[in-house]
RNA sequence: GCGGGCGUGAUGGAAUGGUAGACAUACGGGACUUAAAAUCCCGGGGCUGUAUAGCCGUGUGGGUUCAAGUCCCACCGCCCGCACCA
């Protein structure tokens, strides 16, 4: 055999590149009459560089819509920008560059990143969010659902971001943090504009149940986010007091049925009852202070004790005549759920009975568990919160507790104070208004105009775009669009007057929230053009990281609903199957003062515990540290462009599938990049190989035996990558075709001494289906190959092998034989033996003989084509 | 605390209740080479010195089953999410 030249991916890859570009090879027709199948990966913040976590998430998608484009569906699979958002700010005020000019910029970066990556994408329908021809169609979604009563502006505390001097969403706060700055969050009252998808919790929560293509834990964490709970709302009557005029209090419960064995009842720090009390009531005042000073989600209250101040009122017992509850603030009451208020139940409730204990409340409990003696249940550290048979309660003895509920219910609800019924069932939403409002240039301005006569007007549709100004400065903290000096200075629509337009931009959630739908049509005048979203939507396979299991995809849930109300979209779901992928990991170096050292400059040699690293440069000791998310803060990050240039972006691709299954986190090592790219080179090798094979003069027969093999393995080898591919298990895919790789070379192998026609014959066809086979995931190489082989035409347009379906059923099978449940031996039986024969074959084995010694086996137990047991 | 997931060779990981460890990486041995790299071949869960033989083996302990990595119960460990939501 002559040498063969190594496959070189620097000179390939772009070549291949430029013919798809050339070709229009992913460029996507709306009017396309075959199947259509839309997959996504969920698109870049445009930071400035790619980096693996991207790499491996396109990957993946690219390999789906490859396979998919083969099987011969119209695949639409576009990618774009998020571009909106504060680190283009920050970069502003670091570098005094503009924000517009850093975003574009990196975009452009990052597309020639991504585009030597050999994705196929239909770049004709590229968009960043920033866009004016983007942002304007979302501000006219924003007045059709201001139109449409989606949207409200109200006074309200929000979280807000003292370094980023921004607000924040409940969503954004995470232990008490800014998500992107890291700061302490203070409360502000601010009127902020908010989009109502608290009117679509029930909807929201419900629906979750249809989205079986989802994976549970991304439908469970929207679930608890959502935070249904069912109970009452119930009206307290509070002792008559000099101290406040109010005469009432409402609590919401969810546990009604415990109402006897209420021992107080409870405020929130922020309830408007505390705040009048607290005017005359130092300590409660220095309470409510120290409350405020850790706001609700601090870390500190978390494991903060109960504590709480006795305002000295009294309420009423509800169902105990002439009985009195004492009236606290305590801080473990959260204003911003239920009423701000609460009875509390120690026996039947952790926290109350933590409360209780402290300030030496009564706990009585009223919830008998099954099998207990009411003389002995006692509750000591912990409350009972299971089931149980209700006791002490009077008319509710002897019921279970949902009977008990029932009937509390219908009792209070007969029951009046004043006008107003005692009692009313209620369902409460952990799920908040989403607050979209931001003190920030880079976003999309809200098109409203502040008018001193007419109010709050919309922009007319017709006078959009709300275009940002270019000219702006940021040289001191706040909202430069507050600080332009004619920007929002402007007419009312109405009357002409002079009046003010809304300086608050909106949340980037807002941008990242329906431009799955604006790909569909990215050009149109108005957001979508519904006809054709519709024919799309929903996303078939939607990819991206699991960080947004709650963010990003419930807002685009909730404005898929509002689309659909205000006549953009046709359904309500966006997405029909959601794929989360795992991180890619790397180990962590650090030089031997402690500071962090990039892979690319550690040397590593030995193995297991003689492990150890240095630096390259000098020598130097490095240590190895655990294995953690890519991140640029511990420096363990590698470089795609370098591996690109290195090793070729099929390698990279590749390497990115192997192994790990893809919901789980992938561990980048300098061993198996090389060994991906040893994969690609032996590819190559093979397929030169076949084609000198072929160019031999043929010398007899090949055993039909041989040849059967090997086809049977290139048959099954398809049937069965095509499966895995579909269900997103790529490591499977990998590992067949590695497999079916070993398998064509062995064959080569024993064809190059005597190539027999029908060997060769053989040969060319498992050879054909495996570049066709390792398309979606090494597309260069496979275009190479393809050409390599004299096929007409590119394999992006050459559709997927035939699977013989006759190749796939065996004549033959090895079937394992058991004693007790044990491999003892293996029979090879035709397939479909008839089980007499089984039982025949298997009983006159040597092995099975002895271990009988003569006696009858108590069963035999055949598994037809599978498996035999003996039990003896 | 609540919810979800996971635990298999040196490593990443395969395995509709039916031959555990596919495939890959690392490693060991050999071939080729002046040498190295590359490539090719062979080996490989542990133990019984040899293995065509046997025993043990999927975090631990029990259970269901002819048969359990897989199903059930309890426990241990790790990871992720939520977290005073009444």
């Amino acid at each position: 055999m002559k040498t063969i030249e190594r496959y070189n991916p620097r000179v390939e890859e772009p070549r291949w590149q430029k013919a798809w570009e050339e070709q229009k090879s992913f460029v996507v027709a709306n009017d396309d009459p075959r199947e259509r199948y839309y997959v996504l990966e969920m698109f870049p913040y445009p930071s400035g560089r790619i980096h693996m976590g991207h790499v491996r998430n396109y990957a993946m998608g690219d390999v789906l819509a490859r396979y998919k484009r083969a099987r011969g569906f119209n695949v639409l699979h576009p990618m774009g920008w998020d571009a909106f958002g504060l680190p283009a700010e920050n970069a502003a005020k670091q570098t005094g560059s503009h924000p517009k000019m850093w975003t574009y910029a990196n975009i452009d970066t990052m597309r020639k990143q991504l585009k030597t990556m050999g994705l196929s994408f239909d770049w004709t329908r590229e968009f960043a969010t920033c866009d004016v021809d983007y942002y304007q169609r979302q501000q006219k979604l924003f007045l059709d659902f201001l139109a449409a009563g989606l949207v409200t502006r109200k006074q309200s505390k929000v979280n807000w971001d003292p370094e980023d001097e921004t607000v924040l969403a409940n969503e954004q706060v995470i232990d008490g943090r800014g998500w992107r700055s890291g700061a302490l969050v203070e409360q502000r009252e601010l009127v902020q504009w908010f989009l109502k998808i608290s009117d679509y919790s029930e909807d929201l929560l419900e629906a979750l149940d249809g989205l079986t293509d989802w994976p549970d834990k991304v439908r469970t964490m929207q679930r608890n986010w959502i935070g249904k709970s069912e109970g009452m709302r119930l009206l307290f009557e509070l002792e008559q007091s000099p101290m406040t005029k109010a005469a009432t209090i409402e609590v919401f419960t969810t546990r009604p049925d415990t109402i006897f064995g209420a021992s107080f009842v409870a405020l929130s720090p922020d309830h408007p009852l505390a705040s009048e009390l607290a005017a005359n009531d130092p300590a409660l005042a220095a309470l409510i202070a120290e409350f405020h000073r850790h706001g609700t989600a601090t870390e500190a209250l978390e494991k903060a004790e109960k504590m709480g101040v006795d305002t000295g009122l009294g309420v009423k017992h509800p169902v105990k005549p002439g009985e009195t509850l004492p009236l606290y603030v305590a801080n473990f009451v959260l204003m911003d759920y239920g009423t701000g208020a609460i009875f509390g139940c120690p026996a039947h409730d952790q926290r109350d009975l933590d409360f209780a204990r402290k300030y030496g409340l009564d706990v009585t409990p009223v919830v008998l568990p099954p099998e207990t003696d009411p003389e002995i249940f006692e509750i000591a550290d912990d409350a009972y919160v299971g089931a149980g048979t209700i006791y002490h309660s009077e008319f509710l003895d002897g019921l279970q507790i949902d009977a008990a509920k029932r009937e509390i219910a219908r009792y209070f609800s007969a029951r009046h104070i004043g006008n107003r019924p005692q009692g009313i069932v209620e369902t409460n939403y952990r799920l908040r208004d989403w607050g979209i409002s931001r003190q920030r240039y880079w976003g999309c301005p809200i098109p409203v105009i502040h008018c001193e006569t007419h109010g709050v007007v919309p922009v007319p549709a017709s006078d959009l775009p709300v275009k940002l100004p270019d000219d702006v400065a940021f040289d001191r903290p706040g909202n430069p669009l507050d600080h332009h000096p004619t920007w929002k200075h402007v007419a009312c629509p109405i009357c002409g007057e002079p009046a003010r337009r809304e300086t608050d931009t909106m949340d980037t959630f807002v941008d990242s929230s329906w431009y799955f739908a604006r790909f569909t049509e990215p050009h149109a005048a108005e957001p979508t053009i519904p006809a054709i979203a519709n024919l799309w939507l929903p996303v078939d396979q939607y990819i991206g990281g699991v960080e947004h299991a709650i963010l990003h995809l419930l807002y685009s849930r909730f404005f898929a609903r509002a689309m659909h109300k205000t006549g953009h979209l046709g359904m309500d779901e966006p997405f029909k199957g959601l794929f989360t992928q795992g991180m890619v990991v790397h180990e962590t170096y650090r030089d031997q003062a402690g500071g962090w050292v990039l892979p690319a400059d550690v040397t590593l040699e030995g193995m297991g515990d003689t492990r150890h690293a240095s630096l390259t440069l000098t020598g130097a000791p490095v240590d190895i540290g655990a294995i953690e998310k890519m991140s640029k803060s511990k420096k363990n990050v590698v470089d795609p462009d370098e591996i690109v240039s290195t090793y070729g972006a099929d390698t990279a691709r590749w390497f990115m599938l192997s192994d790990s299954p893809p919901e789980r986190d992938v561990q980048w090592t300098e061993a198996g990049i090389e060994g991906a790219s040893r994969f690609q080179q032996r590819i190559w090798k093979l397929v030169q190989e076949s084609i000198e094979i072929a160019a031999m003069p043929a010398a007899g027969m090949t055993a039909a035996a041989d040849v059967e093999a090997t086809r049977k393995l290139v048959h099954r080898a398809v049937n069965t990558i095509g499966d895995d591919i579909e269900g997103l298990r790529f490591n499977r895919a990998v590992a067949q075709i590695y497999e079916l790789t070993n398998g064509l070379s062995k064959f080569t192998a024993a064809l190059e001494s005597a190539p027999g026609a029908n060997g060769v014959d053989a040969l060319r066809e498992g050879v054909d289906a495996l570049v066709q086979l390792i398309a979606p995931m090494m597309p260069h190489l496979s275009e190479t190959c393809w050409a390599a082989l004299g096929k007409p035409g590119m394999v992006a347009d050459a559709g997927w092998p035939l699977v013989d379906q006759a190749l796939l059923v065996d004549s033959s099978v090895v079937v394992a034989i058991q004693v007790n449940g044990k491999r003892r031996a293996e029979l090879t039986l035709p397939v479909g033996a008839a089980k007499e024969l089984v039982e025949q074959e298997v009983l006159s084995l040597d092995v099975i003989a002895r271990m009988l010694d003569g006696a009858a086996p108590k069963k035999i137990i055949i598994v037809p084509d599978r498996i035999v047991n003996v039990v003896i």
